[in-house]
DNA sequence: ATTCGGAAAATTGTATACATGAATGGGCTA
DNA sequence: TAGCCCATTCATGTATACAATTTTCCGAAT
């Protein structure tokens, strides 16, 4: 896995993707400071990239500043979760509104509407084996942010970025855990289902109904993670567990 | 105005505030690169807190990363600027929904209870000179603060709080253009008319009501931009007019 | 006159040295 | 034995030197 981050021509990008995998994988934890120079032994950059990692994992959320500087990996309570879902599901709310709102036409809505079909025949294989989840996971991310490409709008394109950045709040950020889950295979029906009335919705330019639709598609994340909750088995695979606290 | 970051200890801040400044004033312009060893001459600052301070405005959405490294001001069109106060609408009004969903109590709403007196105060002066103006933005700054602390959620408010750092999206930003327009004192009666509605419907947890009069009420700032757009002398007092193209 | 090529200048990315202030541990004293 | 003070260590913030790549400008050739 951390592999990956060799092949990284940048310093800064690799030390971003190394600390975040190690945030994530909860060998940094909450509260405790992030030695620079501890990273730096690890990672293999200099101190001047891996700062520059460390103020942008700060604005992503990830580490908080710490009164005496430094950085310390984030901890989030279970109610910080569902709080980051549910502003991903208003900034998709309101890019969905906005695209509806621009009448968007057919050519307009060809791409997003591939990629719907190729979820949809994915979906009538009728195979729910591991490889039908992992191939999902990267269809959805497409339909999500070609749907928040409809908006239109770079500004409200960026800050879904932003919330998806967030440890808790990606769209697919829960499939793999789906697969420990009995009903694993209904929700992504469901989520499915969720898809085809939002693309109804949105040529039809309702932009109220699809608001209201692509903000509960998005809680479809909170009931995962309140299933997730109710078996630290189940929640320690999760990534960025370690980042959250107990509180029930 | 730059006299005020002599006074900061630190230089990373320092550098931040001097560019930001730089930025909002058209000193520098959109897409033309921002020269490290410039701003190194004009700013007073070594070239590390510099760079710690441009990462740091890329994430606030002041700069945009050139495609060879460096970045740039970034450039607004007036629809991105619509859409950023659409964007602080969608998260102030996600946070009254959510305070409302909690019920809070009188001793919850004593303090925003309190700051809405001292607008109801001010207003009830009826001199509508610069000073009122003035005197009115803290306030305003202050309420929507308090609304977006009730939400009881850490996760919003930092998201609120990331919405208001864009140029054009901060709940005060174009009070000082109000000045300029004949609607002006009336604009602000109604915006105070707003929170009164918006803490009725907060106290009674009426989420959805609450949840729409609060992005309605941030869409106020969208007339105000509409008609400053009319009038370039109007706009030009607007901070950070120079990041905005003129496409109408 | 225009375009292509190359060299020089300048810019960013990276590494490292230095300074200042915080944390820690040991030793001394009550 | 417990507590406090001081010194040492360590951590971050800052400045600067170096390298690699990009940009620019000037000259020559078509």
């Amino acid at each position: 896995m951390l592999g990956d981050t060799d092949k990284v021509q940048n310093q800064t990008v690799r030390a971003l993707l190394a600390l975040r995998e190690l945030v994530l994988s909860g060998e940094l934890l909450p509260g405790e400071r992030v030695s620079e120079l501890a990273m730096v032994d690890r990672i293999g950059v200099s101190r001047t990239p891996l700062r520059t990692a460390l103020v942008k994992l700060e604005g992503e959320g990830f580490l908080e500043a710490l009164p005496n500087g430094g950085y310390a990996a984030r901890q989030f309570s279970i109610d910080d979760a569902f709080a980051a879902i549910e502003v991903r599901g208003a900034m998709e709310g309101l890019a969905a509104r906005l695209a509806a709102e621009r009448r968007p036409g057919d050519a307009d809505l060809a791409a997003i509407r591939e990629t719907q079909n190729r979820i949809d025949r994915l979906l009538n294989r009728r195979k729910s084996g591991d490889s039908a989840y992992s191939e999902f996971a990267p269809l959805n991310e497409m339909f999500h942010r070609q749907l928040a490409e409809l908006s239109g709008s770079p500004v409200v394109f960026q800050q879904i970025e932003r919330a998806n950045a967030h440890p808790f709040a990606s769209p697919s950020g829960f499939i793999q855990i789906q697969t420990q889950m009995p009903q694993a295979w209904t929700i992504l029906l469901i989520a499915q289902d969720h898809h085809h009335c939002i693309l109804e919705a949105l040529s039809a330019g309702e932009g109220g109904r699809v608001e209201a639709l692509t903000r509960e598609h998005a809680r479809l994340a909170q009931r995962y993670l309140r299933e997730a909750f109710n078996d630290q088995h189940t929640l320690d695979q999760i990534p960025g567990a370690s980042m959250l606290r107990r509180t029930g």
